[in-house]
DNA sequence: GCGACAG
DNA sequence: ATCTTGTCGC
C-alpha cells in the first residue's frame, strides 16, 4: 500500500447548503505556493459513469516522472452519491477518487485532476478539495471554463495567457497542441500557478491532454466486473 | 429576472 | 459525463 492518508468520508453533504459550507470552510486551507518535494511519480485521476449514471467508476494512473511510463494504477466502482451541479463537481467525484487512491501501491508526489482548482466561483474546485483532503500537491486541468475570462490565445503549442476573474489571476489558458482547443490550468494545492503550468507541459506528449489524465480517463472507461470482495 | 455553468 | 461512424486535416 502507498503512504497516502485517505480520510474516511463517514459524513458527506447531501444539500447544496452543506456543500457550500464545506467549500467556504476548507478553502482557507488551500496553499497556492510551492510546497512540493522531488517529483518522481505523477498521478492522473478521473471518473466515468455506468448504468445511466447510477454507478461511478473512478480510476488513478500513476506515471513515473519525467519519463511518463505507467507504473501503477487502480480502478474502483461504487454507487454515484451526488448529482452533477456546476460548482460542486468534487462532491460527486471525490468519494470514488479516494477509494481508487486507497488501492495504490506507489505514492504519487503530485496529482493532476480532471477539472478546476482555484478557477472556481468560491476558489475551491475539485483539485483543491482533493489536495486539502489528502494533503498532496494537486493541479486542476479542465477542458472548458467554469469561471473567468482571458485574452486571445495564440494557436501554437506552448502558448498561454492568464485566466482572470473578479480582478484575480485564477489560472492559465494553455495551448497543449497547435490548433487545438486550450486547456485550463489552475492551482489545486501546495503548488504555484507557474509550477503547475510547468508540470502540465512536462506531462504532454503528442495529444491535447496530459498523459496522466489520458490514461486515467482510459481506465475509467474500462469495463470491469464489480466483485465486492475486491473493494 | 436573465444567462452561464468543470464533469 | 454519455449517446455514436466516418471523415477531414496535419
Amino acid at each position: 500500500m502507498s503512504k497516502l492518508k485517505i480520510p474516511s468520508l463517514s459524513t458527506w453533504p447531501t444539500t447544496l447548503e452543506e456543500a457550500t459550507l464545506i467549500q467556504t470552510k476548507l478553502r482557507n486551507q488551500v496553499i497556492t505556493e510551492d510546497r512540493l518535494g522531488d517529483i518522481h511519480y505523477v498521478a492522473g485521476v478521473d471518473v466515468g459513469f455506468k448504468d445511466n449514471y447510477t454507478i461511478t467508476q473512478a480510476a488513478v494512473a500513476v506515471l513515473s516522472f519525467p519519463d511518463l511510463q505507467l507504473v501503477d494504477s487502480a480502478i474502483t466502482t461504487l454507487p454515484t452519491c451526488f448529482p452533477y451541479i456546476p460548482g460542486f463537481l468534487s462532491f460527486r467525484e471525490i468519494p470514488g477518487i479516494l477509494q481508487a487512491l486507497e488501492k495504490l501501491t506507489i505514492t504519487p508526489d503530485l496529482i493532476i485532476c480532471d477539472g478546476q482548482g482555484i478557477a472556481h466561483p468560491r476558489r475551491f474546485g475539485i483539485a483543491c478539495h482533493l489536495g486539502v483532503l489528502i494533503d498532496v500537491p494537486t493541479i486542476g486541468v479542465a477542458k472548458s471554463i467554469l469561471v473567468g475570462k482571458h485574452t486571445e490565445l495564440p494557436p501554437e503549442k506552448g502558448q498561454w495567457v492568464e485566466l482572470k476573474d473578479r480582478g484575480e489571476i485564477i489560472g492559465a489558458v494553455v495551448r497543449s497542441r497547435t490548433n487545438v482547443k486550450p486547456l485550463y490550468v489552475s492551482v489545486g494545492h501546495r503548488i504555484s500557478l507557474a509550477t503547475a503550468r510547468d508540470y502540465v507541459f512536462k506531462c504532454l506528449t503528442k495529444y491535447r491532454l496530459p498523459e496522466t489524465t489520458r490514461l486515467a480517463d482510459k481506465l475509467s472507461r474500462v469495463i470491469v466486473n464489480n466483485p465486492l470482495f475486491e473493494q
